[in-house]
DNA sequence: TTGTAAGCGTTATCAC
DNA sequence: GTGATAACGCTTACAA
């Protein structure tokens, strides 16, 4: 790969006028100009950016951290993100964490050392460590999908509570009153907070003590078995509230293979759609989250703090969800007829 | 952020003892190395990896060039790449050229000023200007998913002609005669060969003639689009081949539309599965394509090829495909009955 | 065991 | 209009 000596070399002028020519900056002979782009032609010159961001201090390159990029759910708020950031000149680096903290901390150590003009990350677990990592080393960066509770930073996100609290009001609607709630890990704060909403439905009906919540993970599998676990429950729920897409997909493979027909025998609700493109027939009754805008809007959010270097209040943004009502969820079947 | 210079301050050594103690070279001693430790985490000092990077000319970073990270084969392509790149501590930045040259080209440049180490790449076109680009600029790269032909590089991908000829021959053996091919771009190498495995099963049978094969894009619009025009015919088709599984989400909708059940009116059979993980009741007849493996064995081929300088041998592994029978596909209803 | 000098490829600054 | 010089942060070679 040829440099900005070669260049200069084989147009026969000093390395300076060609990074003026590059850059169009300064005053320039149009006929030097001539020689020199002819050069760069002939040598298929390009700029190396690290050098320039050596100097610059600036990388144009952002990194987004979420949980795995194979969740439909953060596919959509990848492209998001990619989308914005490229709109402005901006690469992207991916990382997935699986929800662990070692890899979380490990990836984010060597995007500092890459000096990545600002992180997208959204956290494997609600503690400051990683908040407090990057802070220290004075990287901008904005959570999305989860929020950290009591420390000022930029986040963009939907109200996991509020969703919550709509899907089971929904389900309560319909006359059901035995609802379990398959959950995430607690020490996720989306996973808390889904919980959360759903406590507050069930004890604004006074039905606070019928409240049965699993903690697990936001996989597939580990629906498959917190549905098992509570179908053990006595009375049965006759409707299962799923607080992600996967733990709903797990859900309604162990009620197939129990035999119990949704929504006929238990019906199922969930927070994040399954992406359209991949629906025939959709199915699930679910609070919709807006995932490209999340990460579209998180991106805007953090290119904004990377121009504007004046350190404005930390913004929230709290995007709406949308109660999608589908056929999975139906009236509970009288038990005694 | 602080420099390998303020370490060296604080500490009371040269730049030159923090590097070694950074990174564990030469001899130093033990005290002087405590003291060096001792200002670093103090400082939260971080190695600036730009500069090491400008040095070694290595960056340890890759880029995947995919067409959209949305659709779920490439989605789990990426996460093959990402894990097989961090494994060896190698970071990934992605792009979506949504099968656009230019963006494609535009996307290729910026990598290669970013002095990226290597490249992953699907191309968006069949022509060799892209591989020229970097080749010329000395950048090993990859080809994934779509072979280029006439070309000598490596490439990782499917054998699609193999696997839509297996897919016609399972709908010529459930009796279907007249079968009608919705594919992708004609430019792109997938698009094309998935129709000439089509052409030649129906030729292997004497049935050449009755060969319809739509080009358009490979996306759900493009596939409703094409079916509509294919039920157009005369006589009706009694079954179609997608060519990858937004065209068959978007037949699939112009069926129902048509209130063409299927497989009863007509059989669907396409490329690429939807993800397991979203499937709750897996309906589409297809062939899969192993895109974790893909993108697995696409970066380890180019790790390797990173390590070894010794050029050797471009090579070209070509995965299996699996077709996977499901109830999308059913013989043919007699017209006359 | 530790330090000095030079250079990786750019560009801002100041001369000419 | 154009060029020499220094600097961005780091490490290899050599010296002490």
């Amino acid at each position: 790969m040829s440099t900005i000596h070669d260049v200069a070399k084989l147009a026969g002028v000093s390395p300076m006028t060609v990074s003026r020519v590059i850059n169009n900056s300064g005053y320039i002979h149009k006929e030097t100009r001539a020689r020199v782009e002819q050069a760069i032609s002939e040598l298929g010159y390009v700029p190396n950016a690290l050098a320039r961001s050596l100097r610059f201090k600036q990388t144009h390159t952002l990194a987004l951290v979420i949980t795995d990029i194979t969740n439909p759910y953060f596919t959509t708020v990848a492209r998001g993100v990619e989308d914005a950031a490229s709109e402005q000149g901006f690469s992207v680096i991916f990382c997935n964490t699986d929800e662990s903290r070692d890899d979380e901390a490990e990836y984010l150590n060597v995007l500092v050392q890459k000096q990545v003009d600002g992180v997208l990350l959204v956290p494997a677990h609600s503690s400051p460590d990683s908040i407090a990592f990057l802070r220290e080393r004075e990287v901008p960066f904005v959570v999305l999908d989860r929020r950290i509770p009591g420390t000022q930073v930029d986040m963009v996100h939907c109200d996991s509570e509020q969703g919550a609290y709509q899907l089971i009001q929904h389900l309560l609607e319909l006359g059901h009153r035995q609802i379990a709630a398959l959950s995430g890990p607690e020490a996720v704060m989306t996973a808390a907070d889904r919980v959360a909403g759903y406590r507050r439905a069930l004890a604004e009906r006074g039905l606070a003590d019928s409240a049965v919540a699993y903690f697990g993970e936001f996989t597939i599998d580990s629906g498959y078995r917190l549905a098992k676990r509570a179908l053990k429950l006595s009375p049965q729920p006759t409707a299962f509230f799923a607080a992600n897409n996967f733990i709903a997909v797990g859900a309604l493979r162990a009620l197939r293979e129990a035999n119990l027909p949704v929504p006929e025998a238990i019906s199922v609700v969930t927070f994040d759609d399954l992406p359209e493109s991949m629906l025939v027939d959709p199915f699930l009754t679910v609070v919709r989250q807006p995932a490209y805008e999340i990460g579209r809007q998180a991106t805007r959010l953090l290119l904004d703090r990377l121009s504007d270097k004046a350190a404005a209040e930390p913004r929230e943004i709290i995007l709406p969800t949308q109660l999608i009502i589908r056929r999975s969820s139906a009236a509970p079947q009288l038990k005694e007829t």
